[in-house]
DNA sequence: TATACCCATATTGCATGCAATAAATCGTCA
DNA sequence: TGACGATTTATTGCATGCAATATGGGTATA
């Protein structure tokens, strides 16, 4: 057996990690399968496996269940080892609305502190999104996307906000994904990113705190019905 | 050598912790530990030497460490193991800019989601922490003041607002608690917690949401001064 | 057929041993 | 005395072994 990932090929086992960091690397490595959707929701993780997989022992994979466990990504119960984290439509809304809680700090903050260098960089990641889209890279723009909302609350300069934000953010990442398959959502999304530029350019801190909020509302109206609908295939 | 515990007598040793959750178990001793102030901030912990006060092996205690490093209360280097996180007066204004951030998306569903339960829980402990506001009992009144704070975020049902809130109070506590000594920021505190529970019981949201705000940033003026004026002492 | 039980196997939780690294100690010499 | 280097000791990182628990399969029985 062995979990998919799209960072390594399937035969190859990886070179070893330095010591004194293994466990964090290898909890980089899980996390990025699991958000990446490589390891389904639902699934025990057998460790003898990504042991072997990851060419490391036992301990510091065990250390990095604990790491995931803490960002909410897998769940250990005694004896039955980890377990991916399946997350409900209702848990996804909660969490997209403490995004925009913290978003809506970070805003407010990003208006005041934002440095010339980080904006004109969100504004280059902002034309390469839009070229994305024109592009049809579903993939690429919606990475480029994650990154914009994790700069515009790095702009806060707050390492508290970005720390969480970027922890909540990829927690349930492979679930807002769904929501952008729909190409009219899709350009609607783009437009609502260029007033989310124009604001912070303008450093209009309640503006942007708006166009945020009114931007993950409206994607998350339809990404709740894309998942649920999904899940109603999947039950049905 | 030994740590500090107010948990057990010191010539103690623990019982043994069930099979399956010694490292949970050893997470919230060490958690408590730290929180409380009884391991000094910016301090090694020597892991044979906790081992011995814990009566586990390395290993879950390790794993603890792993636990207590994405909740921000120790620092995990190659070689040198655990040490305690030290946080800058910056670091703790950040954090509160956060938790004012979650308690004010908290403040806005409370006031539409809390159960008739939950403010009747909410105004037994204001009485309580009343009480001990008159009794002068200042570790007492801290200590349900946080629980109040939780209890107002928990009112909101939404579990990722309530496990991220409860993550940074934490582990900013030992900290805030140098604010309240001071008797005339005390008294005032107690009055805007009144504020506070009105505006819930009236299920005003954005009253609530401002009152609030208002609350933690007078604490924390007052906060600020004390941990300045505490570490100028400490450095000179 | 369904179910209860027993046993073999797999998996997990934890303690421990060993090697790598850091810290402390001691001796040497300026 | 104090700075420096060598050597010992302590500490940490990781792999592994063993015991506890869960899991799967087969058999007997209703």
């Amino acid at each position: 057996m062995q979990y998919a990932s799209k960072m390594t090929s399937d035969s190859e086992t990886e070179a070893t990690w330095p010591r004194g960091r293994r466990s964090s690397f290898v909890a980089q490595r899980v996390r990025d399968m699991i958000v990446a959707g490589d390891i389904e929701a639902g699934t025990r993780i057998n460790e003898r496996v990504l042991t072997e997989q990851l060419g490391v022992s036992r301990t510091p994979l065990r250390e990095a269940f604990k790491i995931l466990e803490g960002e909410g990504l897998v769940r250990i119960e005694p004896n039955r080892g980890a377990t991916v984290v399946s997350i409900s439509p209702e848990e996804v809304e909660a969490a997209i609305e403490v995004l925009i809680g913290l978003e809506s700090v970070a805003a407010e903050r990003a208006c005041e502190r934002a440095t010339p260098q980080m904006i004109a960089e969100i504004e280059q990641l902002h034309t390469a999104m839009v070229d994305a889209y024109k592009r049809g890279e579903l993939m690429e723009y919606f990475h480029t996307n994650q990154t914009i909302h994790q700069r515009i609350v790095d702009c806060a300069h707050n390492a508290t906000l970005s720390r969480i934000y970027a922890a909540e953010s990829a927690r349930i990442r492979r679930y807002r994904y769904a929501g952008n398959r729909r190409s009219e959502r899709w350009a609607r999304a783009v437009f609502e990113h260029e007033q989310i530029l124009d604001a912070l350019k303008q450093r209009e801190g309640a503006l942007l705190r708006e166009v945020l909020r009114a931007h993950h509302l409206n994607g998350w109206s339809v990404t709740r019905n894309v998942l649920e609908s999904e899940m109603s295939k999947a039950n049905g």
